[in-house]
RNA sequence: GGGCGAAUAGCUCAGCUGGGAGAGCAUCGGUCUUACAAACCGAGGGUCACAGGUUCGAGCCCUGUUUCGCCCACCA
């Protein structure tokens, strides 16, 4: 007995080795010419700043499974892999360095900047895709985009352009959530909203021309240094006589006006309310609506500009100290409250955002979610589960115009220019060199780049090659399905598809699955910026590539988190050391057959065969099925308990008295069916775990259809001989030998010691499934004599057990004592007779006889008339015992 | 302020359209039985958060409550 498998399985070395045989062999590669029906997904595409975090490597596994079980499955498949120019991201990531070294980018200038973060993608950007080929990732490669190639360059500007020409890309000047620490807008979802604790200031605005004072409540006192008006509401009377006249603004000494606007809460603090409308989001609606001034008091950086007087020059902070100082040395601080409320946050460097007067670029968003809202209404595109449909309907149905300009340097410029001779604007697929309007060409190129999410929107079409009409689009767009995290749902999903649905007039995937977000241990999300990932390629070496995805695909049914464990990764590393063990025991076996000598179909099968054969239907069929449904860790609950509990505990048990026995048809029946039943397992597992199914896979005997595991067939259960009634027959069987060790378990018998057993059978019929069946009996249930049939001569003193049809007696001469089988026939008593109680009282009440479903019926009475017997059996014993004590 | 999710064995979690509560790990007992001690065999362990309701029957459906978490939102 040998075999080629190492004595334990070494997964680094497996897994580089036929990780870069697949890649070099092309096996990732998708043809866009092949008459194959397609399979297509585009990778998320991870920040080219990414490191690969548990999120990647859930989503990616996922993906992978899809990919490599379609693929299998008779489709062209292609994975669309690439990365993400993440501008605000990446520009931080230069920025920190060129601090390092002492410089900024400003003293570096524009191109200068962008040029050096090129320069640092080429060199250290992109380690993510080698991190995802070690997680066994089957991208094409080949075709890996960023979303600042040339290519999907072009597209970005095509589709500004064309948004720009049909009136749905526009310029306006509002207040935007603006990011003081990276210098640019933000749009609505990029800021991210953190409950804090503060204060709320209660500060006292003399009444011009009276002695009274109008005490305002604010959360941010310095941005009093920016009003234009104090506000109270219509119908309040307590501030009635009021509205119209003026109060003096500390500090500043400025007269601003008492107005009257519906949108104060009476309520509320003292039902008056300090107007800035640069500031605050609501001041500015009320501005607007009452003409008011809006002034900016701060400059980019959130320091007090010249509009704040004597606190010019400070930042926010210190400005909102200095202020609350000053108005309590004036007596005009009235009292100070704490309070909690939502803080807006940059969501990449939690910088407090800043209300900020400014002129942006928007997208007008409506006309573009109604195609999108309707797509997912019809079911174009289904979203799996669907109880996100519910979420993406709410967010669309209340969109925003979105803002799409960024100050920063890293991105796609707008395409749009400004011409000095006329001040008209001209937005071009080229670069411009003359004004459009007044051919002037004194033009001058808008500084600012489009939101990373812009360029992301299109990924779907552009890595395919859009605005050209590519043969890739023609076979693989729309894509079959996106895998993604509910996180950006709205920021990605909702926005391809409006993109998706303007530009190629279909959705850019037919289905969406959206699966859990992992976590860190305080339930916060993981994320490239926050710091906070864990590592998984630290996983990966420790417990392997395959034991990890496995573990993945087991934990993808949560809801919303998960906490990953590293006890479930060391279960399924265990799990992918007994698959090993399995197939060097199947292999060690198998040195004198060739698989080509014969066929499962052709074989005259036992009973054990019939059994695992067609366990392994279900397995595959469950597969299947679950895999349909993204139930992957239903897939992997079944991979695992036929594997197991089927392949492992039972069916190897039992070939082992064939294998290692005389008869040589026996041990050619037996070798057939555990090749194929292995052969098929792993191609059944190949997709969730690759590489160590592909290793034992190619250590197979004889001759294999494909060069590889990852283009063989995935198994189909219809090539199997499927045989209820013999895996019944075999069950019945099964059941014997676990009576067996059940008695020999609870009466401490060593696994060692055999002992003799007779079978008392209700009938013939069953008398012959267990004779046919008697060598599994004694093996395992570790049987000497054994004695089998119809009211066959009972021993004297024996230990019994039931099993359906089936009376066991196990002699006790010598094995135990008879107080302790007297203990455990009363324990066993007490159990059926709880059953019998339970179903009699069941089956006794009319209503339940009368309403419940007759299958139900016929089942609990089945169980009622099994527990009956085994409890009449296990009493008479009980007597006997009784008798043979006194 | 809306919306969503979670609450099941000591721990981490499954449980699909309502029909006698499951897995892995941990625990206890017995084993180095020639694929595997990363293993094998057996056992114990749950008022399915709480309170009502619908039903012959509820972990599952309905109502309410509590605790935790998330998303969205312009109450200073």
């Amino acid at each position: 007995m040998q075999t080629d498998l190492n004595k334990s399985y070494e997964p680094a070395e497996v897994e580089r080795k036929w990780y870069q045989l697949w890649e070099a062999a092309g096996y990732f590669r998708a043809d866009e010419h092949a008459e194959r029906l397609p399979y297509a997904i585009v990778i998320p595409p991870p920040n080219v700043t990414g490191v690969l975090h548990m999120g990647h490597a859930l989503n990616n596994t996922l993906q992978d499974i899809l990919c490599r079980w379609k693929r299998m499955s008779g489709f062209e498949v292609l994975w669309m892999p690439g990365t993400d120019h993440a501008g605000i991201a990446t520009q931080n990531v230069v920025e920190k360095q060129l601090v390092a070294e002492g410089a900024d980018r400003h003293a570096l200038g524009r191109d200068e900047f962008v040029e050096r973060v090129w320069r640092w993608r080429a060199e250290s950007g992109g380690q993510i895709i080698e991190q995802l080929k070690r997680l066994g990732a089957s991208c094409d490669w080949q075709r890996e985009r960023f979303t600042m190639d040339e290519g999907l360059s072009k597209a970005v500007r095509e589709v500004f352009v064309r948004l720009y020409e049909d009136g749905l890309i526009y310029r306006a000047n509002r207040l935007i959530n603006w990011c003081p620490r990276c210098h640019t807008a933000l749009s609505d979802l990029e800021v991210e909203h953190e409950e804090k604790r503060g204060h709320l200031w209660h500060l006292r605005y003399p009444v011009e021309g009276s002695d009274r004072f109008l005490v305002v409540a604010t959360t941010r006192p310095e941005t009093m240094l920016g009003d234009t008006a104090v506000a109270v509401h219509p119908d309040d009377e307590r501030y009635a006589d009021l509205v119209g006249q003026n109060v003096r603004l500390p500090l500043v000494d400025r007269l601003i006006p008492v107005i009257a606007d519906e949108y104060v809460d009476r309520e509320f603090g003292t039902g008056v309310v300090k107007i800035t409308p640069a500031h605050d989001f609501n001041d500015f609606e009320v501005g607007r609506r009452h003409g008011l001034e809006e002034i900016n008091i701060f400059d980019e950086s959130g320091v007090v500009n010249a509009h704040g007087g004597p606190y010019a020059g400070q930042e926010r902070y210190e400005a909102r100290a200095n202020v609350v100082a000053d108005l309590e040395k004036l007596g005009l601080l009235a009292k100070i409250d704490d309070y909690q409320n939502a803080v807006g946050e940059c969501y990449r460097c939690k910088t407090v955002i800043e209300p900020y007067l400014s002129l942006q670029w928007y997208v007008k968003v409506g006309p573009l979610a109604e195609q999108a809202i309707e797509a997912v209404q019809t079911g174009r595109t289904r979203i799996v589960p669907a109880q996100w449909e519910k979420t993406y309907f709410d967010w669309m149905f209340n969109i925003q115009d979105w803002c799409i300009s960024r100050q920063i340097w890293w991105g796609h410029r707008i395409p749009a220019w400004y011409c000095a001779d006329c001040n008209e604007l001209t937005v071009s697929r080229e670069d411009a060199t003359a004004c459009a309007h007044c051919g002037g060409t004194a033009l001058r190129q808008e500084t600012d780049v489009l939101d990373t999410w812009f360029s992301s929107a299109l990924w779907p079409f552009s890595t395919m090659g859009w605005p050209e009409r590519t043969v890739t689009l023609a076979k693989f767009y729309p894509t079959s399905c996106l895998v993604t995290g509910f996180d950006i749902l709205f920021f990605w999903v909702a926005r391809m598809l409006m993109m998706g649905l303007k530009f190629m007039d279909e959705v850019p995937f037919r289905e969406v699955y959206i699966h859990a977000l992992v976590r860190d241990a305080q339930g916060q999300k993981m994320s490239k910026s926050k710091g906070n990932v864990i590592d998984p390629l630290h996983v990966i070496d420790d417990h392997g590539a395959d034991a990890f995805r496995f573990t993945l695909a087991s934990f993808a049914a949560m809801g919303r988190d998960i906490k990953l464990s590293t006890e479930r990764i060391v279960g399924y590393q265990a799990f992918a050391n007994k698959l090993w063990n399995a197939s060097r025991f199947t292999l060690m076996n198998l040195d004198d057959f060739d698989p080509a000598g014969s066929d499962l179909r052709q074989l005259e099968l036992a009973d054990a065969d019939r059994w695992i054969l067609t366990r392994l239907h279900e397995a595959i069929e469950q597969t299947e099925q679950a895999l349909t449904g993204y139930k992957f860790n239903e897939a992997a609950g079944t991979l695992y308990a036929f594997t197991w509990h089927s392949f492992c505990d039972w069916y190897i048990e039992l070939a082992k008295d064939d294998l290692y026995g005389a008869d040589a048809t026996a041990r050619l029946r037996v070798q057939t069916v555990l090749y194929g039943a292995l052969e098929q397992l792993l191609r059944l597992l190949h997709p969730f775990m690759p590489f160590i199914t592909e290793e034992i896979w190619q250590a197979l005997p004889g001759q294999r259809p494909a060069a590889s595991i990852m283009l063989a067939r995935f198994p189909d259960g219809a090539d199997l001989p499927v045989d209820p009634a013999g895996a019944a027959r075999m069950e019945q069987v099964m059941d014997v030998v676990r009576a067996i060790r059940n008695v020999r378990g609870e009466m401490d018998v060593p696994p060692g010691r055999k002992i003799a057993a007779v079978l008392d059978c209700k009938s013939a019929a069953t008398a012959g499934i267990l004779e046919q069946g008697s060598a599994a009996i004694r093996s395992l249930g570790k049987v000497d004599q054994l004695t089998i049939g119809v009211g066959v001569d009972r021993p004297e003193q024996a230990a019994t057990q039931v099993a359906g049809e089936v009376e066991i007696l196990l002699p006790l001469a010598g094995l135990v004592d008879i107080a302790e089988e007297e203990k455990r026939l009363a324990k066993e008593i007490a159990k059926v007779a709880k059953d019998v109680e339970l179903f009699s009282n069941k089956l006794r009440n009319e209503k339940f006889v009368a309403n419940a479903p007759a299958a139900v019926l016929e089942k609990d009475r089945g169980k009622l008339r099994d527990a009956e017997e085994k409890l009449a059996l296990l009493q008479e014993s009980q007597r006997k015992i009784e008798a043979l004590k006194s």
